[in-house]
DNA sequence: AAAGTATGTTGACACTGTCAACACTTTTTT
DNA sequence: AAAAAAGTGTTGACAGTGTCAACATACTTT
């Protein structure tokens, strides 16, 4: 039984913004199953169109999770920046809030997140439109360490080299996070204000002396 | 042509030792090639055993990555332990040492890592005897950070809940850094040093007032 | 209207983890 | 010592996956 149709019912060759409608799905997807239970196949399928359709929109698969990593920075880059602003308006540390919000982002968005850090992307420089985005995000936390340093909240070390401490120290959180390694009942947010305030204490201009940072002594 | 000969050369059907073979394998594998491309029939046959000989050592992969983990935990806890030792032999920071001796590891045996904190076997709590080894590992950065407060060096936070502060950073550091995302000429090993100082000179006491823990203002 | 391009489909392939059924070996029981 | 049982390794098979080539249909440009 069963004939197979060979054409659709109408007039539904194409789709409108079949691109688009990948994307979502392939997003709705990890969002409810996670990212290594993403198949091609079932995107593919679950939109109604046949399972290789997505070849003619993304070279392949790490095509794909490029996109969706590329679409996660987007909304990575608005969080960040509007809790900096929050912050402003607030009379918080922005740094702080900063924090405490990349690692709300990250565990409320874990698959989203998962994947923009993915190792199938890894070089980030095969996506140019990807690194772009990924940089404006870090560049929100570069220019808000310059800021601070500029009302000298914070010591005049080179703000990238600073921004890469801070942000190890969330992505650590993060990851940790979301692996479940920090005790499923422990409150990550409040770790993670934990962590900021700490390393924030150690950036602070000493009192009395001009600098106070350390060498390993040869 | 080539008759498939049915038995093997000589006594060689029973390996003697194939469990810790495989195990070795897979190791040399994931060191060349990476963990993700590890396959199971390779592992096999590499050893000159059929693909499936594994399955009576192993429930399935997991198991076998998760017996590669607790591997890689083993030899962590031995390299943060001795870290910590010949900080005291040196008179250097046990902590900023350990820290350093952390991303140094990661960064040195990458795919080992990268198993030790797979999302496929995610829960530790699946491998018993995992989770005990990477809870050994854990505790001798508790431990430090307990002999440290003893020493009044640091102040007297639940030393668990720092060492999920310190341990968030060089994860972080070791993550990034493994990804590329702290560019391929920055020296990963002074970046966690200025961390762990950094960290660690926002947990030393106030010098005159008792306690500063900061409290968001309500 | 014809040609050309973009988009979607089917069939096929190699590769993977995994299982069942079988074969050989070693150990245990009788 | 013979038989039974358990342990260990092998082959065949299956479903699922990413990917490509060949084809079919729709839209665009001339």
């Amino acid at each position: 039984m069963a004939v197979k149709l060979k054409r659709k019912p109408k007039g539904t060759y194409h789709h409108p913004d079949l691109q688009g409608a990948l994307v979502e799905a392939a997003l709705q997807t990890i969002r409810k199953n996670g990212v290594d239970s993403l198949t091609l196949r079932d995107v593919g399928l679950s939109l109604g169109v046949s399972r290789t359709a997505l070849y003619r929109h993304f070279k392949d698969k790490s095509a794909l999770l490029a996109r969706l990593a590329l679409e996660g920075f987007r909304i990575f880059h608005q969080t960040l920046q509007s809790a900096v602003d929050q912050a402003s308006t607030n009379k918080k540390d922005p740094l702080e809030e900063m924090g405490v919000a990349y690692v709300n982002f990250a565990m409320a968005n874990q698959s989203h997140y998962k994947t923009m850090f993915s190792d199938a992307i890894c070089t980030w420089g095969d996506y140019p439109d990807l690194a772009l985005e990924a940089d404006g995000a870090f560049a929100v936390l570069v220019n808000t360490i310059a800021a601070e340093q500029r009302t000298g909240r914070i010591i005049a070390e080179d703000p990238a080299r600073l921004a890469q401490v801070i942000w190890a120290g969330v992505h650590g959180l993060a990851t940790l996070g979301m692996a479940g390694h920090l005790g499923i009942n422990s409150d990550i947010t409040n770790l993670a204000r934990l962590h900021c305030q700490t390393l924030l204490t150690g950036l602070r201009p000493a009192p009395s002396k001009a600098t106070r940072r350390v060498k390993s002594p040869s």
